[in-house]
DNA sequence: TTGTACGCGTTATCAG
DNA sequence: CTGATAACGCGTACAA
């Protein structure tokens, strides 16, 4: 019963294994009686074919591979990788394919992985990856695999098609943000030093203090790992200062956490004593109390128009540059003392595209 | 380059695509020397036999299934998903196994699912699945393909195979430690009805309260929904009672961080207004201010017997029912007063098996 | 130790 | 509209 062939199922509709085919893969020329009985066979014996048989004179898997840095598995607990898989999902079902989450990575040497690349199981890749360490993209180019990238290094520019945010303009929104509240002294938490947007969110930082004439102290800069941990522990380092920052910055909302408990534990207060902003917009944090400001990343957009490249990708053969910049916003909640409606940001001109225009009239 | 066939290979080394099929699988009888010509040439063309063909021949794919409920995608951002698929991911790997993550499901119809099944893509599957509506086991089932879960329900006992903890026994722990503490007006925190664990925790809640001689009081019983939220509207709840809790359990830490700001909101503390213990220890919850006194599942270790299961099915033909319930611990922070050590919980006498003793030797 | 020939289950081609 | 037949790339008895 399992193992039934398009044979079988051919000798007991009484038809030959070309028109079980045909069936099969909703071809014409089919008389309709036919292919009713046929289908009727099918369904009755719950006859699915073979993926690998097909695969093997197709050429084609239809299957899209998902793939993280090899150590990101931090990165499943992380609420921004599941919308961005999200959206990918959702495009590839709508155009027929299944993407697969590749799990692995990381109890697998190079050369195992360099061989499931070759091995073809996939048509071809997403990867989401903004670490500049990460092996996987000079892998997926090496094996001759199409591939689209989430994230990006703009000091490393070998990917051809990728999606991102803008991080620099990004971080610059939310510090101006604070100084627009008229913050001088301003903490800010980078993430880890190996991901690409550590350095661009510090930057926006400077950036932005640059622009309102404030000093850059090196005092108020944070060395933080992404966990709430960090954020406790340099928090406490700024409190601690002969002249504390009265707001800090985040590069994201995990750590934000840490930072929220490093205040109460002092006495004092958010947002009066320390005003914050994080980056993310994860759904937690909206429970943090009080309510969070901070960079909303559009996940699940990114996600879709990686997906969409993708496919282009592998359908029309479409190998051109595509380097798409998506718009971040600046939710503004409780977490800096005052509430008003949000505010979008739009993406610098040096970043615009055609593909960017797309996306401004969509959102 | 990207086409090159077992055939090209050896073409190249001038020996027959026998000879590199043997160098490929690492079996005897080749020369040394010609075993090293060939490996070479293979090493600088890239080359790597295509999945499809081998399949197709082996009739084994050597890729696991991982597989979620179809209306969860909200698991990729849980922690206890990651580690449990952590797990996994590390006895397949070290048994030559790779683990996909099937992460399209809530965008698949049902037949599209079945035939990817009946495609024969997966040796075989872990489904990681406490939600009692979810029809994945039955299709797998129907399908024929071998699957061990990660949960089950006492209720519908027809997974052979299964790896759980014993809710039951662990949300007694966790309200049998607030009454120790004194405290006689627990309320508690339920999870989505869906999801047998949610029933299981009530239960354990029940049999807690009753063997103190403590009565079962509705109101103060919140219908959660894993979400902090949800734990944010029934603390404010509960708060405005005529006669309020002086302690809460909670199904799951997640919703303890809503709990955390609706205390705080009506100034008040944790622990000394409110104790609360959680479940699951995630990461985060360390950092919530006081540290959270929760119930700890073992999660990688669930994935890895889980795998072990599955992998000694596909290879043995081990078929008989192996139903694996391992230890909760709860881990006691402050979140309920004071401090002590970690107390081990024993799962109790009618679900011990002869795993189960491994299990408590190992720990 | 090495090479030849066949089969795995499917789709594509071409003849009827 | 339908049915033979030839690939697809690989593993493996079996022959050399």
């Amino acid at each position: 019963m399992s193992q039934l062939t398009i044979e079988d199922i051919a000798r007991i509709a009484g038809v030959s294994r070309s028109t079980v085919s045909r069936v099969l893969n909703g071809q014409p020329n089919v008389r309709p009686s036919v292919r009713d009985r046929v289908q009727e066979v099918i369904n009755s014996y719950g006859y699915a074919p073979q993926a690998a048989a097909r695969q093997l004179v197709m050429r084609k898997t239809r299957l899209i591979g998902l793939i993280l840095p090899d150590n990101a598995h931090h990165l499943f607990g992380n609420p921004i990788f599941a919308e961005i898989a999200r959206g990918m999902s959702q495009v590839c079902a709508q155009r027929g394919y299944t993407p697969m989450l590749f799990i692995g990575r990381q109890d697998m040497d190079e050369a195992t992985f360099f061989s499931l690349l070759r091995g073809r199981h996939f048509d071809g890749v997403l990867l989401i990856s903004s670490d500049r360490q990460d092996r996987s993209a000079a892998m997926l180019r090496e094996a001759g695999m199409p591939y689209v990238r989430v994230g990006h290094d703009p000091e490393d520019d070998q990917d051809l098609q990728y999606v991102d945010v803008d991080n620099v303009a990004a971080a610059r929104v939310a510090v101006e943000h604070l100084i627009a509240l008229g913050h001088r002294r301003i903490a800010m938490l980078k993430g880890l030093a190996k991901d690409v947007c550590t350095h661009a969110r510090l930057e926006g930082y400077r950036q932005a203090l640059a622009a309102a004439g404030i000093p850059f102290d090196e005092a108020l800069v944070g060395d933080g790992d992404w966990t709430p941990a960090s954020g406790y522990a340099w928090t406490r380092r700024f409190l601690d200062l002969p002249e504390p920052p009265t707001a800090l910055f985040s590069s994201n909302d995990m750590m934000v956490a840490g930072v929220v408990r490093a205040v109460q534990e002092r006495g004092l207060n958010v947002p009066d004593d320390l005003a914050i902003v994080g980056f993310d917009d994860l759904l937690q944090t909206t429970m943090i109390f009080p309510e969070l400001t901070t960079i909303r990343q559009p996940c699940v957009e990114m996600g879709m128009r990686a997906a969409e490249l993708l496919l282009d990708q592998l359908e029309h053969n479409r190998r051109e540059r595509a380097q798409i910049i998506l718009p971040t916003t600046l939710i503004i909640r409780e977490s800096c003392g005052y509430r008003r409606r949000s505010a979008h940001l739009s993406p610098p001109a040096e970043s615009a595209t055609a593909a960017l225009d797309d996306e401004q009239r969509a959102s």
